[in-house]
RNA sequence: GGGAGCUUAGCUCAGCUGGUUCAGAGCAUCUGCCUUACAAGCAGAGGGUCACUGGUUCGAACCCAGUAGCUCCCA
């Protein structure tokens, strides 16, 4: 028999997991168990595996493994996300590249790129993702672009317009300009970024108020000039960090309290290089210890500048194009894009003297998740989604603990949002996603229809003057909806529960069980989850969400591409086997905490799994002799007692969600109570035989060791499990399938006394280390003072300690290496005596620290407040304390006595 | 600027309802061992003013207040 030094996963983990799918073990259909569910947050349809995956369906696996052992239906759907900005940006690259132009193209041509595109590309994550073990049903994939889903999106699209829930309108957005589209606010990554603040002066005009329409501003600037020129109370200084932008001003805004500014009042001012005239306006709004207490308003370029427009009825001038760049608004640096103008306008600002002067300054600009351009605050038509009335329900099932947010802390900043939550800007200028049911008539009015007929239909009855309108007539809008207003979907759709909402599998599986997620998606996805789950469904969408933290490096760092500080996570189940990833993964990841990765995390898991094959090895080279008594049963009933105390606090980790902890659990359960105590306890002398009952019982104990394992190790599990050491196994009977062990029967009394049989192998150990005789067998006198029964022990204790001989004494030994375990003592006598001195030295401290214990639980006792406010229970915890603690240190005065004879 | 959270061993983290001299785990470190399952291992050992300052209490890592530092969210 020829097995592997050490555990070799690659073969295991692609013959374990083709089995699996062969023998149909991740499937899932509807019966009469218990159901457990998870849906996969779907990774975008172009995207590869990062750390972050990892951790996160590393989670999930777990979980619904575990949930498979314990007899539940567990179901886990993967699929994967079309994400919209994306894949959009993706395949307008790769276009690119072949020397093919976006604008070029029809929407259809473009479409039919981008899904050629995904089928080549998408799903590559979902293959990794089998790599680490996911045991997702793999026949329920979904893509949320998949005909049915997309048309769930447009059902509710039109459910929520019927509800005036959905409407369109002018308001700022966040535009990204790479993309070309609005996005979210929660899709604006926001920075601290170092910036120039440009001081720029202003020049009051002559004219007061003669309302003129500026036609000619030539003759104005000769006039003004001449009138204002050397006057400082003629000009005024703005601060600003987009100089570019002072073309599209609408106005001066002062605060009217300011007395610097008293005699601007009712005057107007010119921007400078364009001379077009503008009124000063007065608002409290401005700060006056701000900048120069001047504020330039630029209403189509700035969210609060928009609002203080609206106030004031200014102009709404935009002087950008959709892609950044200027146009003729601007009247200069047309089509220079926004920054190359900054810099140009600068400049052009100090050449005509104007630009007083420039000062470093730091603020905050948002970017685009997407595309990390720099986000546009950009007025423009887009559909919005009314959100008060959905987030209600949303945040009451959260309130009242129907839904769980794990960790709770969570549950605050959730309340926060959905208490202050804005409408939902929903379309997006792309092609790529569900397009907007929307279809407008010549006239510029709209109707909401699934189809084009139905549009028709609507439009006829809105326009019963044109009776010959035809679908020729109407357009439908070119927008789709954002990515989410389809994830939000998710729970209900994978089960088909829009298109056939009383189907089997959505009433099995709906709602379900626990969602695997990061927190930075909590109110763009989870949230709206919940909205979703209740408007369609009337019910939540999943009982618990478990937030994963970010995954960083060991600086602390995000994992992320451009940092190029992340590992590639096949590259790490390569070197270290999955199972050694998953556990190097879950090692240190309490929930909604970052992970500080570290390699060595994964190498520990390696040597786990090594450990465990190396049991195995044990085990496997064991031959029985039946003639055999079983010298083993002590050793036997503890392993059980231990096994079961751990299964139990197993239970409570998982139903705490304290994975990692279950996991340390296991670790040491395996490691150290069975690896290095039992199997050291019974294990046969070289090349001896072993008896059946131990032989047979151990044999037992490491399959149950199996199968808690197996959430977490699930290949080396499975590899172990069909080895012939257990049997012939029928053709289902797997690891991934089998029945978690209940929790049995402990009996405290033997796993306390086996910890202090431990302590007491350690004792001698240590003697053997200090006295350099590691092989030695050693005589041990024993002087019991408590109620162990310790010749019960006596095998193990020969075995462990090496022992020659175990004897009973009344006397204290002299000269003797000696210790004490509890409050039993114990005496090794060797060939030479030991250094009287140091033993001396070792006692007086022993003594010194049994002292102070004793004089801190007397001072309790002696406390009458103590006595009267404390449990009595503790109270009687104390007084055992002080008689232990007094029965030691008599035994140590004798013991020095003894010394000193 | 507003809010939430964190700070415990070199590192990553436990520490639940305040109660054992309660300060713990894993990793790392140090010492000694290639002892027939495993050097990816075994046997031992060291390591901490629980961020700081006050308060409450018979009793505080734990509760309260303040301070400092870090992180995240929102503006």
């Amino acid at each position: 028999m020829n097995i592997s030094k050490t555990y070799q996963p690659k073969q295991a983990e692609d013959k374990w997991y083709s089995y699996w799918l062969e023998k149909g073990f991740f499937k899932s259909v509807p019966d009469e168990r218990e159901p457990y569910t998870i849906v996969i947050p779907p990774p975008n349809v172009t995207g590869v595996l990062h750390m972050g995956h990892m951790l996160n369906n590393t989670i999930q696996d777990v979980l619904i493994r575990r949930a498979r052992l314990k007899g539940k239906n567990a179901c886990w759907v993967p699929g994967t996300d079309h994400a919209s900005i994306a894949t959009e940006a993706k395949v307008v690259a790769m276009l690119k590249e072949r020397g093919i132009a976006k604008k070029d193209l029809s929407r259809d041509e473009f479409l039919s790129y981008a899904w050629e595109w995904k089928e080549k590309y998408g799903g590559i994550i979902l293959e990794q993702l089998k790599k680490l073990g996911a045991s997702c049903d793999w026949d329920r994939t979904r893509f949320t672009m998949d005909a049915d889903l997309s048309e769930a999106v447009i059902d509710t699209f039109i459910h929520l317009h019927k509800k005036g829930w959905i409407y369109r309108g002018i308001r700022m957005v966040n535009w990204d300009p790479q993309g070309k589209t609005a996005v979210s606010d929660e899709e604006v990554i926001r920075k601290e970024v170092n910036q120039k603040l440009y001081y720029i002066r202003y020049e009051v005009s002559s004219i007061k108020y003669q309302v003129s329409g500026n036609e000619n501003s030539e003759t104005q600037v000769l006039n003004t000039n001449d009138l204002i020129l050397g006057t400082n109370n003629n000009r005024l200084t703005i601060a600003t960090t987009r100089p570019e932008t002072i073309m599209a001003d609408a106005a001066i805004c002062i605060n009217p309290n300011d007395e610097r500014y008293f005699h601007l009042h009712g005057k107007k001012v010119l921007i400078p290089l364009i001379n077009r005239e503008i009124p000063i306006i007065l608002d409290e709004y401005v700060t006056m210890d701000f900048g120069t207490g001047c504020l330039k308003v630029t209403p189509a370029h700035d969210l609060n500048d928009y609002e203080l427009g609206i106030k004031h009825g200014l102009p709404i001038i935009d002087i950008l194009n959709d892609d950044g760049t200027l146009n003729d608004k601007a009247q200069i640096l047309v089509g220079e894009d926004r920054f190359a103008a900054r810099k140009k306008i600068a400049v052009l600002l100090d050449e005509a003297g104007v630009l007083e002067k420039v000062e470093e300054y730091k603020s905050q600009v948002g970017f685009s998740e997407r595309t990390n351009a720099v986000i546009e605050p950009k007025l423009s038509m887009q559909w919005f989604c009314k959100m008060e009335e959905m987030a209600k329900p949303a945040l009451d099932y959260v309130l009242k603990g129907d839904i769980k947010l794990i960790p709770e802390k969570f549950t605050n900043t959730y309340k926060y949002w959905m208490e202050n939550v804005k409408d939902w800007c929903i379309s997006r200028q792309l092609w790529w996603g569900q397009q907007i049911p929307a279809w407008y008539l010549p006239n510029g009015q709209y109707v909401i229809a699934k189809t084009v007929n139905e549009a028709l239909e609507l439009a006829k009855q809105l326009a019963p003057h044109n009776p010959q309108l035809t679908t020729l007539d109407l357009r439908q809008d070119e927008d789709v909806v954002d990515t989410w207003f389809s994830s939000w979907l998710w729970p209900i759709s994978v089960f088909n529960g829009f298109k056939d909402p009383d189907n089997v599998d959505i009433n099995y599986y709906y709602p379900t069980n626990d969602l695997v997620t990061a927190p930075e998606i909590l109110f763009f996805w989870v949230a709206r989850m919940i909205m979703a789950g209740h408007e369609f469904r009337g019910q939540l969408p999943f009982k618990n969400v478990y937030l994963t933290g970010i995954v960083r490096d060991k600086l602390g760092r995000k994992m992320s591409k451009s940092l190029g500080n992340s590992p590639d996570p096949l590259d790490l189940i390569d070197k270290h086997g999955a199972d050694g990833v998953r556990v190097g993964m879950l090692l240190s990841s309490p929930a909604g905490n970052d992970l500080m990765f570290d390699e060595s995390h994964c190498e520990q898991g390696r040597n786990f799994a090594n450990k465990i094959w190396n049991a195995f090895k044990l085990i496997k080279g064991w031959e029985v002799d039946e003639h055999l008594e079983n010298p083993n049963s002590v050793a036997i009933n503890w392993f059980n007692s231990r096994f079961n105390e751990a299964l139990q606090q197993i239970e409570e980790n998982f139903n705490q969600y304290r994975l990692s902890e279950a996991l340390m659990v296991t670790y040491k359960l395996v490691w150290d109570d069975f690896c290095a105590w039992y199997l050291e306890m019974i294990k046969p002398v070289y090349q001896q035989p072993i008896d059946k009952t131990t032989y047979e019982t151990t044999i037992k104990y490491f399959q149950n060791i199996l199968i808690i394992l197996h959430p977490f190790t699930p290949f080396i599990t499975e590899e172990l499990w069909h080895d012939e050491l257990f049997g012939i196994r029928a053709d289902n009977d797997c690891c991934i399938v089998a029945q978690l062990p209940t929790i049995g029967q402990i009996d405290t009394q033997i796993v306390g006394e086996i910890e202090v049989i431990k302590q007491l192998i350690t004792e001698v150990r240590n003697v053997r280390n200090a006295k350099q005789i590691p092989k030695d067998k050693l005589p041990l006198l024993m002087k019991v003072n408590s109620a162990i029964n310790y010749q019960q022990y006596s095998a193990i204790l020969f075995k462990l300690a090496n022992l020659e001989s175990m004897d009973f004494t009344d006397v204290k030994i002299a000269g003797a290496a000696n210790f004490i375990v509890g409050t039993d003592e114990f005496y090794i006598v060797l060939a030479d005596n030991i250094d009287v001195d140091a033993e001396r030295e070792r006692l007086n401290a022993e003594l010194a620290y049994l002292h102070g214990f004793l004089k801190a639980v007397n001072a309790k006792l002696q406390n009458e407040r103590f006595v009267a406010n404390a449990k009595p229970e503790i109270v009687d915890n104390e007084l055992k304390k002080k008689t232990d603690a007094e029965t030691k240190i008599k035994i140590i005065q004798e013991s020095l006595s003894l010394l000193a004879n």
